[in-house]
Parts: structure tokens; sequence; C-alpha cells
DNA sequence: TAATTAAATGAACGTTCGTTAAATTAATAG
DNA sequence: CTATTAATTTAACGAACGTTCATTTAATTA
């Protein structure tokens, strides 16, 4: 046997992107193998290298393509003026955007570490830019003295840590709304940098 | 050869535990050798099976140890009674006991996946009771008034990966030191739980 | 000093790994 | 209908894997 009746390129490609993904995520980058992933596909595993070179430019492929998505969105979605906003913005994107999709950042964070200098340095810039956006919002913040931060840095880490952490318990069909989850976090995340929530609503109403 | 003049078993097996905790958190359990290990500590891989039976309780056992310490410790050094002067020494163990055990930590949230059942059973146990330690001193603070809760568990997440986030970050002889990293963290936790500090510095002020 | 125990070696086991190469079949283009 | 391109297979490579076993040497005990 040699191609199969039916069969796409495009297809098979993004077969092998979904369960490598996920064999990924579940058993981490070194403890997945090839054979593996094929075998999930419906492939051999000397198929996969029509698609990508070797096992390390798959695990590349999707660290960035879920970092380029990340920066993108949250470009599209951070759309206010106002500092609280903006911060309020940002915390209810990333649990938004993260949250449903646990394995991509999963990935993110866990295997920096399985990638060759090259991959990472690329993946670690992508992920320096997001931190970046975070930490414009608290400097805006702290100049315009809603924000009571020590250490603009210490709290972007805080934050973005805080907000990841979703992921490690949030499963759908689960007690809680994801929205229910927004909400908790954005205010947590205000509160923990010195805002204190009825203020800034009441300015807001005083507008109106 | 064989036996090696001056050889300890007790000096090698430390030494087995001290290189496959850093080997581990560098590279991930499943991309380390038994080899890579010995070759590390200085001996055969044949020579680790005369301490570990394999190579999966290695690991187990690096888990229990910490696990192990950090509630006893935790249950020596949160002596507090009022719970917002509980939930501060909370905050400020959590920091000081993982800010220098970084290896530790991050097998700790990183390798779970890679063990088998039983060991998974053990170690996820001792997780939840540590995670009840802080849910404990946050339903004390709900039912006193003193902190601003939606939901006890989200919170304890919430804290729980903000202060544990300080690993990703924190290195050794960097811009902060510990204390000021402690004070930040302990802030914030605060903060992001509805406590004022001024609130209760003052009340604490008015008791001496 | 002889017997025993502790600590390690070196060789080998069957398996699996990532990857390459040649062959084969399906779909498409001329 | 034929030639070409796309998609896949089977087979094989050398290397590395976790683990076992018999053996060897050092240290301790009797």
């Amino acid at each position: 046997m040699a191609r199969i009746a039916g069969s796409d390129g495009e297809v098979t490609r993004s077969e092998i992107r979904k369960v490598s993904l996920s064999l990924f995520a579940q058993f981490g980058y070194a403890a997945v193998s090839m054979r593996q992933i094929a075998s999930q596909v419906g492939v051999q595993a000397s198929a996969i290298y029509q698609y990508y070179p070797n096992k390390q430019q798959i695990l590349v492929s999707l660290l960035q393509n879920h970092m380029d998505g990340l920066l993108s969105a949250c470009h599209e979605e951070i759309t206010a003026k106002d500092p609280v906003d903006r911060l309020e913005q940002f915390a209810r994107f990333h649990i938004r955007y993260n949250i449903n999709r646990p394995d991509e950042v999963f990935l993110s964070y866990m295997e920096l570490r399985s990638l060759e200098p090259e991959g990472f340095a690329t993946i670690a810039d992508l992920r320096s830019k997001y931190e970046a956006v975070l930490k414009s919002i608290l400097h805006d913040g702290i100049k315009s003295g809603v924000m009571k931060i020590d250490d603009p840095h210490v709290s972007a880490m805080a934050i973005l840590a805080m907000l990841t952490g979703v992921n490690t318990w949030y499963r759908s069909g689960g007690r809680l709304s994801q929205k229910k989850i927004e909400n908790m976090y954005a205010s947590m995340v205000l509160k923990s940098q010195g805002i204190v929530p009825s203020d800034h609503d009441e300015k807001e109403a005083a507008h109106v």
C-alpha cells in the first residue's frame, strides 16, 4: 500500500498538529514518540516527515502559532484608553483567551525547555512582547497615580502567574461559568494593584 | 574494576537525588536517561539500581520528600490566630520556602503527569492538604468579615498561582532581595482578597 | 586472617527511538 | 491515455533506552 484513496495533505498536516499538541501537553514533548503521533493520526511515522522536517519543528511551529495568535488577539481586543480599564481588559482577555486553549498554554509554559536555542529565542521574544503589553499598562497606571505598585515588573509577573494559573484547575462544564471566573480574576487583579473597584466605578458613573 | 576505594552508599544515594532533581527540572523526567544521571554522579547506570528500584521511584521519592517538607514547615511557621495575619504568614512562608527550592517546585508542578497512578495519588493528596491550609484561612477571613471573597476555591488557586509564579522569574543575586519580594507579594495577596493594608495595621497598632 | 557484606563494574537483554530511502499507489495535468 | 505530482507505505539504520545479572573489589565483622 502507498497513497490512500481520499488522502489530503492539508487534512493530514492539521491532524498532525492537533494530535501533537494534545500528546505533548499530556505527556510532555520528550515522552511522545513520532510513532505515537503517527498512530493517532492514522498514518505511519515516516509520513510525518512529508510535513515537518523533524520532531522539534512540530513543537516550534505549535508554540509559534500560539504566541502569534495571542499577541494579535490581544492587540485587537485591548482598546480602552484609561489604564484601569485597560488592566481590566487585559485580565479578562488573558483569561478568556487561555481558558479555552489549555494545551497550547501548558506547552508554552512547560516546553520552552525542550526547545533548541534558535526556537527558544524566537518564542521567548514573543512572550516578552506580550509581557511588555501588560507592563506598559502598569506604567501608565503608576504615572497617573491610580495604581499603587511597588515594582511594575514584579506586579506584571504576579498578575500573569495568577491569570495563567486558571488553567491548572478549570475544566469546562464545571461549577463556574467562564464569565464568572473572568469577573473574579479581573476583580482580584485590580485590587492586587491597589485599585479599589468602587472608586473607579463611581468615577465612571460620574462621567455618565 | 568494581567497588571503588572510599565509596560510601549514603554519599552516592544523596548524589543521585541531587543530580536527578537538577536534571529532571532542567530537561524533564522523560528526557533524562539513567545513564545521564549516572554519568553526572560519576558512576555506571547499573549502580543506581542499588538505591532505587527504577527510574520512576527516583521521581516519586523526590516529590514525596518535597511535599512532606513543605507541609511540616508550613504547620510550624504559620502560627498566628488572626485570619489576616495568618494569610500574610502563609504568603510569606510560601515565597520564602519555594524561592530557594526552584527545582523541587518546578518538578512538583510539572511532572505530576509523569507519575504512574499510585505515585500520583500520593502526591496529589499531599498537595491538596497544603491547599486546604490556605482555604481554611480564607474561610475564617470570610466568616469574620475581614476578607471580601467571591469564591474561596478560586481565591486559593489564584493566590497559589501568583505566589508560586515567583520561581519563573526570580534568580538569586538579582535586583531584588528575597525580603523585598516577600513584602511585595504579601501585600498583593492581601489586597487581592479585599484587605486594605492600612486598616489592619491601624487596628494592630491600636492594640499596642 | 577468613568470611561476609557493601558498592560498584561491564556486558548484555530486548525494545524503542528519530530518521532516511526506495517503492507504491492515487490524483491531477497535458 | 500518459506523464507527473502528491501522499503514503514498508523496510531498515544506528543509537539510545531501562533494566538485569554475574562478577569484582573494598570495607567490615568474626
